[in-house]
DNA sequence: AGACTATTCCAGCAGTCGGTGTAATAGTGT
DNA sequence: ACACTATTACACCGACTGCTGGAATAGTCT
């Protein structure tokens, strides 16, 4: 049985300003919970966030490109575009000698753009709680 | 040409039937994936994760009952009890000897109910994509 | 007060992360 | 072949993470 039927959301007004209900039966997995680790930590990291927020904007980007466009070196760079590569959120295409990387993986814009969301009101949702 | 007419309305499959549609003009800056960074990294541990969940089920859990359900020992779960506390996700009650957390920021449990959901169904998103 | 329980504090430690610098690889152009 | 560019692989290392075990703290009960 998908974890989804399990699941009951009441209320979700929008992705910020924020009234969710959970209504759980069961406590989640370890297996679970593993799995989401690793899907948020790849997201814990603040060059990599800013190199999927920057593919999000265009087409694909090379590495030298992205490596100008947050200020660090192609070998940092390269070295992140990897990990996001081995979890098939990113893609790439050689031309010439240079890699093009693109995003492939757009549930993870979601979060991306969801985290993005509740950072802009995260003060007057926290204001209004309790 | 601006960036914007090329990122144009990107609609992302419903994942927990939200709509996610990404319009940015910008990269996003070093203080805000900083931020992001922030948010995703408490999110980034299987035992915070499972200790959310649990306390999202119910009012209140005390440490020992959290430990309990996590199987884990009480210095460990209090240690990241205290970090989600550190970061105003969970509150405190003390009755008699116990200590007794509660879940005060609804905004990362609907980052976690997302996740949930995007992992029941990224096999399928997957194959969508491309 | 003394024994007991629940929780927290703290030092220690193995494991991981994320960068640097150097070298290797792959492609281009003369 | 040679020089050159873009990217990647690798060793290194400083910082952080998350657990453990022992001790300290705070409350209860007799």
């Amino acid at each position: 049985m998908p974890i989804k039927s399990k699941l009951k959301v009441k209320n979700v007004r929008t992705c910020c300003s924020v009234h969710v209900t959970l209504v759980e039966q069961e406590p989640i997995t370890s297996d679970q919970a593993a799995a989401m680790e690793n899907r948020f930590k790849i997201l814990a990291n603040e060059t990599r966030l800013r190199l999927l927020h920057n593919l999000a904007r265009v087409e694909e980007m090379c590495v030298c490109d992205l490596a100008a466009a947050v200020e660090m070196t192609p070998q940092a760079i390269s070295n992140q575009l990897q990990r996001l590569s081995d979890r098939g959120i990113v893609a790439t295409r050689r031309s010439g000698n240079m890699i093009y990387y693109r995003l492939v993986d757009q549930c993870i814009i979601g979060l991306l753009q969801k985290a993005l969301c509740l950072l802009d009101d995260s003060a007057t949702v926290r204001k209004d709680q309790q």
